[in-house]
DNA sequence: CTGAAAGCGCTTACAG
DNA sequence: CTGAAAGCGCTTACAG
């Protein structure tokens, strides 16, 4: 490929002076910058950017910090969301091949090493042994969903309360009394906030919450299939379930149809995300809506200020969320109605 | 960051021989790599993988060309594999983010500027407008699922013909006779491979293939949904029906079910990729298996083949597939039996 | 407005 | 076995 040599050669101008015109200096003659304007065409010139990087320090590319799998579609969604984002931004992503079983592996050494602008986080857990050396660093970064900061990371996430007490409001308002929960873990700010809604809104519809109607679990299908387990085994058996991703709304609408019961018409299920799926599925999901790709878009671009501007201090972003009513939710007993 | 400068002072020796210790070079004497390997453990030292970059004139990056969704269940498993076989190869994946509304945006030209070693492109359309320029490139690639050739650009694919015929065999022994297929198009090799498939399976078993029992569509669920609108119309409906992906089937099996009819009682339909939502689907998918994780994988370790080894020509690959039997298929007028 | 020169952090002949 | 020097392709004071 040509080089900057190359097309100052050919331009009769020196490097320096293509340097400019590439950066858009205004310190270059209107004829100047035209010729090398042209010659930069003709040559399909285009400049290395290892080389810029090298001498600025930087490399206009983000690192994805992630250790929950592809598979899972809120992480695809949000990479349809920083995808866009990144679109026109001048920034490339890279996907650091990271070595999370080799314990001499360092991700912010490897960030380093590529000199990775900045990090977008998800699916990072509170203990991840990488966590602390990260916030250490000065690398500037953003976290999806999780409440962790930094004197450089900030994050963003969803208003999960309110969301949450939309759907026990939409239970209650249908008439049920019995609304159990099925959570991720509940010691960090996502879990937290939505058990709060969930209590809260039953308090609001002055509904009993039988310590047996919290179940713990993970996020995925097998979190949802185990949880709804449980809850089948008692003799008060709830006759709707608040569930705090969509993938484990499917597993325990799952365990729920393999025990010969329906949903909506003995049971009613609330998802969380609103991914794709949850509107495939069938039937399709009630579920409360996160706008997960504007999650990832806002991520991105604030993670692009927090780069740009030193002094920019890393924000705590928060996205609307909303209840959306589909086919997994009833009055209840609604079968014999 | 520590630089080599750093350590070679501290170290007491040359830049050149710090060098040398880091690539591993014979020509050191043992005292001095332990001393130096101790100083690079000290000062936490990692090369700068650009400046290396800028003058081995490579990056230790694979560039991926992909133009349809993440969303796209085929796409994120993909992504699983290839993230697998990256993850001790010294390679980090770049998405280049792409502006394929912008018509002076040459996909190339972004490669060669990040120096990217290899590119890994799927859901590449025979015409994209990028796809000539990067086959006149040297860089290597690697396509899936799309026999794509260049003089440094191989593609690996799936058993199409032997699954579909599968698919139909299975059908057939149920009891099925007419049997339709949803196929996304025909003029690419996969498309063309699973139709044959498809036309020598039904010669195979003595069936009769009407015109109007082959509909061409997309790949995505929508694409299952019109095909399968049309099938619905027909006065001798088929009893069974082949598609070309899981999404596809998924589209068809709701328009099944919103005209009233049930899967697979009235219709069985087969789908194709045995991505995780066949299995979660409800009713699980019958599905022609690929190894999708796999022909991630082997794609980039050819990949990287490629690289490393400028005589290795461009390989074709073919993974096996077979057919993965779950509840979407039974004999015909199942439900009256 | 233009260009010579130093420097970013590495690798690689080459000389010793 | 070790190191001085040139060079990879850029940018940036600085002098003119």
């Amino acid at each position: 490929m040509a080089s900057i040599h190359d097309v100052a050669k050919e331009a009769g101008v020196s490097v320096a002076t293509v340097s400019k015109v590439i950066n858009n200096y205004p310190d270059v003659s209107d004829k100047t910058r035209k010729k090398v304007s042209q010659t930069i065409k003709d040559l399909k010139y285009h400049p290395n950017v290892a080389a810029r990087g090298l001498v600025k320090g930087r490399s206009w590319t983000v690192g994805v910090f992630v250790t929950s799998p592809f598979t899972n579609p809120f992480v695809t969604e949000l990479l349809e969301g920083i995808k866009t984002a990144l679109q026109n931004s001048g920034y490339d992503l890279v996907l650091l091949s990271t070595r999370f079983d080799d314990d001499s592996y360092s991700f912010v050494e490897h960030c380093l090493s590529r000199n990775v602008d900045g990090v977008v986080g998800f699916g990072v857990d509170r203990d991840d042994p990488h966590l602390e050396e990260l916030l250490k660093s000065d690398i500037p970064t953003m976290f999806v969903d999780a409440d962790i900061r930094g004197p450089r990371a900030g994050y963003i996430t969803t208003e999960n309360k309110a969301g949450t007490m939309q759907a026990v409001a939409h239970l209650a308002e249908l008439g049920h009394s019995r609304i159990a929960f099925i959570s991720g873990e509940l010691d960090n700010a996502v879990g937290a906030l939505r058990h709060e809604g969930y209590l809260e809104g039953m308090k609001t519809h002055k509904l009993n919450v039988p310590e047996s109607y919290v179940k713990v679990s993970d996020y995925s299908m097998e979190g949802g299939t185990v949880a709804m387990n449980e809850l089948m085994e008692l003799k008060e058996r709830p006759t709707a379930v608040v569930c705090t991703s969509d993938m484990m709304a499917i597993g325990a609408i799952s365990v729920i149809h393999r025990s010969g019961l329906s949903v909506p018409e003995d049971i009613s299920v609330v998802g969380f995300d609103n991914t794709y799926y949850s509107e495939i599925f069938s039937p399709a999901l009630t579920t409360i809506n996160q706008n997960i790709r504007s999650i990832g878009s806002h991520a991105i671009e604030t993670l692009i200020t927090m780069i740009e501007n030193t002094d920019f201090l890393p924000p705590v972003v928060t996205e609307p969320s909303n209840l959306v009513v589909r086919c997994t939710t009833a009055k209840p007993g609604g079968a014999k109605s």
